[in-house]
DNA sequence: GTTGCACCGGTAATGTTAAC
DNA sequence: GTTAACATTACCGGTGCAAC
């Protein structure tokens, strides 16, 4: 892309921020007909129309929309790239935090504030799901930080045991616990609801059935 | 190093159009 | 009719490049 694309492109924004020609040339230091060149170069360049013309009133095209929205973020994206690097603090600009479900219930709400109260430049993205959605994400590099229980990482990432997560078995209260700890044999009759495929609790409960060479006769995923 | 030319991008002036 | 805003045109200055 060259200087005289980015600024065609900044002339586009400008006069969608501030609602015409006449404006935005104002805004930019410029005359109203280099801002007019300006927005004409850039619609020939990309062979679509980025606003209508009404006489001394302009409108913005959907494909206007669309163009400068993602000018926008990829602008926006790259001032942040010159800004974390200008200052050498990482600690800015977006973090894309992902968690499971049982530490998002228990403890979401405080590390939000946490992060927010350390580091005001920070903004967070939260994503919540199960522990093998939230890794996936993870090893894609959709997720920057991620918060799961037995975590299958590849290389690139690094791991950290943050605490130990105790499984327990929930039933109604009028379930007739005979003794302090239960068997897998003394719950593969009884419809079980567990989590889907996907986590990494269901293959751990399963597991447990299956070392004890018990077949769970009724399982529903929550 | 200097000169002449072409090109690009800017401004000022003017025309056009829609809203009031 | 007046006003405000965009489009068009003419002109100017800076820059790059080839020729000398």
């Amino acid at each position: 892309m060259t200087m005289r694309s980015v600024e065609r492109i900044h002339a586009g924004r400008s006069v969608r921020r501030l609602g015409s020609f006449h404006a935005a040339a104002e805004d930019l230091h410029l005359a109203q007909p280099s801002i007019s060149a300006r927005v004409k170069e850039l619609e020939s360049a990309l062979n679509v129309q980025l606003f209508v013309r009404q006489g001394p009133r302009i409108r913005l095209t959907a494909e206007g929309h669309a163009l400068i929205e993602l000018a926008d973020r990829t602008l926006g994206s790259a001032s942040e790239l010159v800004e974390r690097f200008r200052t050498r603090d990482p600690l800015r600009g977006l973090l894309r935090l992902g968690m499971n479900e049982s530490f998002a219930l228990v403890s979401a709400t405080d590390l939000i504030e946490r992060i927010e109260r350390h580091y005001p430049a920070l903004r967070t993205s939260i994503f919540v799901g199960d522990t093998g959605a939230v890794s996936q994400m993870l090893a894609g590099e959709q997720l920057d930080v991620a918060i799961v229980s037995e975590a299958h990482v590849p290389g690139h990432v690094k791991q950290e045991v943050i605490g130990k997560n105790r499984f327990g078995w929930f039933a109604h209260a009028g379930f007739p616990v005979t003794r302090e700890a239960l068997s897998p044999s003394d719950l593969g009759s009884l419809h079980l609801l567990i989590s889907p495929p996907t986590a990494r609790l269901h293959e751990t409960v399963l597991k447990w059935f299956t070392d004890a060479r018990v077949t769970p006769e009724r399982v529903s995923l929550r």
